[in-house]
DNA sequence: CTATAAAGCAAACAGTCGTTTGTTCTTCTT
DNA sequence: AAGAAGAACAAACGACTGTTTGCTTTATAG
């Protein structure tokens, strides 16, 4: 049974910080351990790999998303406002909750080869989320609908790139840009 | 006077491939030198820095860019067709061309500190070209031209991530159906 | 209050990192 | 043919890497 002094979320969340500013090779295990004032070898008491480490960083993150993005869309039901709701819960989710969203799409699965396929599955499982939000659009029958996920998913998840918080810019407002520049696209 | 066997080119490309396949800090000296037979410290003779060999090849990399969207943009007058063609010109270049393109990127400048302010002033340069494409297009007042390019270039670049070559699907026609996704909104 | 297991310390391991130095080979110029 | 300069070798520097081992502290359950 765990103690209550477990510091475990600690060096989860100091990971998570570090990964996103550095990214994964970067980042020592050194270095995680000194921001939590621990020593390097201890860490090794609750992950057995710096690649575990990761992983474990990255569930948190498509979970912290998934939760989002999924409670947004519930409060919905025409279905551009649902994938409305799904682009700013998701761009909120990267661009404000923070660190743990942002390694999911700043650290590329390729650069931890031991550990690419359990990374690759749990971005799968959360693109499905809103695979499933673009094939409830009403849409002309000529209309793609693989590249109008991939158009917006790709879009929003570019934006960590340039998106910098001011006056007149917010996760929302952006995403909503996107989203009307696509929904006038397929009215009649 | 440089010599006829100088193989400064093959170092860049060798860098070019490793940066693109592992990234830059998961790719050591030893690793590039190994790739083109060639002792670690010797490296040092054409670059001061590891740094300074990563700015060579992003330097390459948005030449090649903006070489082939500038020729591809040359050859039409109307407006939207010159972007299609800047972005199929664009995908191409990252998805085809290959290492040099895609490690300008997929190398992040806040990788790289000492290296970061040279990336990104690399970088802007480009982007202004898509920017005087997008002003030049014949779009109703209230449309937002930059969450237009940013929407556009975001998906291009993102693209990397997902794409497979397969007979379906090539650059060219996945830049053609973004363009498209997002022409058919800016008509009456 | 004591036994137990959780959590972390202290110190080291072998290997890798970017880089430097002095020397040697090889092409090109004249 | 001889000299100069280009290019690479050979070997090492100190710092840093992920990880392991054995020992100690500390909270909690009985």
């Amino acid at each position: 049974m765990p103690r209550s002094d477990n510091r475990l979320p600690l060096i989860l969340d100091a990971a998570a910080r570090l990964f996103r500013e550095k990214g994964y090779a970067a980042t020592s295990m050194r270095d995680i351990a000194a921001a939590v004032d621990m020593l390097p070898g201890s860490l090794y008491y609750h992950f057995t790999a710096k690649e575990d480490l990761l992983v474990a960083v990255y569930e948190e993150g498509v979970r912290l998303i998934t939760e989002k993005v999924r409670a947004a869309v519930a409060r919905h039901a025409e279905p551009w406002t649902r994938l409305e709701a799904a682009a700013v819960a998701h761009l909120e989710a990267l661009l404000k909750t923070g660190d743990y969203a942002l390694v999911v799409i700043r650290v590329l699965p390729q650069d931890v080869p031991k550990a690419a396929a359990r990374l690759v599955k749990l971005r799968d499982g959360y693109d499905r989320l809103f695979s499933e939000l673009v094939a409830e659009l009403p849409l002309p029958p000529e209309t793609d609908r693989q590249s109008l996920r991939l158009l917006l998913l790709g879009a929003l998840n570019w934006s960590q790139h340039w998106f910098r918080e001011n006056g007149r810019n917010s996760p929302r407002s952006i995403a909503r840009s996107f989203l009307k520049l696509l929904r006038e696209a397929q009215k009649p």
